[in-house]
DNA sequence: TTCTTGATTGACTGATCAATCAATAAAAAC
DNA sequence: GTTTTTATTGATTGATCAGTCAATCAAGAA
């Protein structure tokens, strides 16, 4: 059975499977041996691909991160107006495949072991750092840069407050009104600073 | 040295030492014995008056929950006008012991332990509903029952964002600024909803 | 004084887990 | 067809920890 390239195969499944088995515990508490059996392989291919088990996490993160990424590109680049540019990056947090329980559980996992990581923190704020000036350019387009980058701040918050929320299932909001409560909070803000929608 | 009595002190000073160790790892991937330790104690003694680390980590989450409680009560009983009111649950979450850097560190730990636990779960959900149901009423008092809701679940929102984002130093608002942006957005919505202040 | 009871610990156990390694097997290179 | 390289695993190791227990110590009761 054993064929050449397998690597990114076997790598790639991993992820995946790191990612479910993180989001369904919701923790990273979650052993390599769990990981593999979830992916169809032993305990001991996990470390020959990644080293370790830091590694394999960080590996995961940066998996989801770069989806985010890709998903938020797609989003924009539909979307030609300022108001829709807002609009797109909003939804795209809430999208399905980023709002399912088991992905938002993985990545509160993430913000804890941040406290403990280096490159888990930098990591987050490359993720937040994009997301904040993302909005803010489109924003700035509406409105004052000072009042941008107000909304901006105030918008990032609350969606990362909903995730939270969502984790927590407190009869949380769905995400149809969770990103109806951001875009209202935008809009008001916009309407209050004089903008011309 | 053994006297009489020393339950309540010790189990006091073991929930004080782990909200500390808690707090400094920023996790609750702590050992009994390190929390025994900070508490200048055995590790034997937490398990002999907790029963067990669960019951350890849901005591210091109780007493958490406790004072944050009992400042809130003190905030409002000064507090006469709704708007007065609103201000105080606000400036609490961010008060200098709920906003410290430990205990912000440790509410986001309990969030993802709340993943595996029932009870822990439970108690993060009676904060939550504590919280949003103390805006909401001050707010009903100043416009609409619906718009109150809305804007009691946006703030709370935007409050636990503004924790995790304090937990990751993102060059992080500080209290002060976290304050304004939430009274912003109150402030903002009251007077678009036609409210007089 | 003797007995009881609460406080406290050191030493131990059993379980869990990340990480290692030597061994096997199959493809590809020569 | 022999050698090398890549894929893969079972077995093992070493460390870490939660939890247990029997023993000690001191204070108050009888």
């Amino acid at each position: 059975m054993p064929k050449v390239g397998m690597e990114p195969l076997r790598k790639r499944e991993l992820i995946d499977a790191a990612i479910r088995t993180i989001g369904q515990r919701g923790s990273l508490d979650v052993t390599v041996a769990e990981i593999a059996h979830e992916a169809g392989v032993s305990p001991a291919l996990a470390h020959h691909y990644f080293g370790g088990k830091e590694q394999l996490i960080l590996a995961t993160m940066r998996h989801l991160l770069k989806e985010l990424g890709r998903d938020l590109l797609t989003a924009l680049e539909t979307a030609r107006t300022p108001t829709a540019r807002v609009a797109a990056i909003i939804a795209v947090n809430f999208s399905a495949s980023q709002f399912a329980p088991q992905t938002v559980a993985a990545w509160l996992a993430f913000y804890v072991h941040a406290q403990q990581s280096d490159e888990t923190r930098r990591l987050l704020r490359v993720y937040a750092r994009r997301m904040h000036s993302n909005l803010a350019y489109a924003l700035s387009r509406m409105t004052s840069r000072a009042i941008a980058l107000q909304i901006a701040e105030g918008a990032a918050a609350m969606i990362d407050g909903l995730y939270i929320r969502h984790a927590l299932r407190n009869g949380a909001p769905e995400a149809a009104s969770a990103i109806a409560l951001v875009e209202d909070y935008v809009t008001t803000k916009l309407t209050a600073a004089g903008a011309s929608l």
